[in-house]
DNA sequence: GCCAACGTTGGC
DNA sequence: GCCAACGTTGGC
């Protein structure tokens, strides 16, 4: 069982977007890095079931905000194959598609937000990859005692 | 809206 | 296969 971080920019597709739909393909990964997270046969691969902390990016304020499950991995991501996405991806065949992603389940909404302003005061977090200065990657792993103590900032008081 | 950081592209 | 230019991410 292995933890990981997503982020997504809650203008596109938020936490209360992912509890109303319940389960969603994570589409409009470009980053090779992460794209190998969400591919089966990859030796970073995620695994079905692993839990990850729901993270809102260029948020006001940007936070942890609930979690999800892995639920299926390496699916063609079909907005690579829509000419008008803006994700389309002209050397990709459903032959030979370029970009997966994950098929992933809601789980919960945090009580409460964990800010990053409030993460970056952790010491219990201070290796986790989003407080890493230039940091970029829109998915990472995480340990379980990082995941757990994020979990237990957004279970409120 | 700015801009630092960094991944990707493409000329050579 | 180097590396400058370019584009994107994402905090602020």
């Amino acid at each position: 069982m292995a933890y990981w971080l997503m982020k997504s920019e809650p203008e596109v597709y938020s936490i209360d977007d992912f509890r109303r739909d319940q389960r969603t393909l994570w589409t409009g990964v470009r980053n090779y890095q992460a794209r190998n997270f969400m591919m089966a046969d990859h030796p970073t691969a995620m695994k079905l079931g692993d839990s990850f902390i729901f993270y809102h990016s260029n948020a006001e304020p940007s936070a942890a905000v609930g979690l999800g499950k892995i639920h299926r991995l390496s699916v063609p991501d079909p907005e690579q194959f829509q000419k008008k996405s803006e994700y389309f991806e002209p050397r990709a065949t459903k032959a030979k598609p370029i970009w997966y992603c994950a098929e992933v389940e809601f789980e919960l909404r945090f009580a409460r937000p964990v800010t990053l302003e409030e993460m970056r005061g952790e010491k219990a977090l201070a290796k986790l990859e989003l407080l890493k200065r230039g940091t970029r990657l829109s998915i990472f792993p995480m340990s379980e005692a990082e995941f757990q103590h994020i979990l237990r900032m957004g279970s409120g008081d």
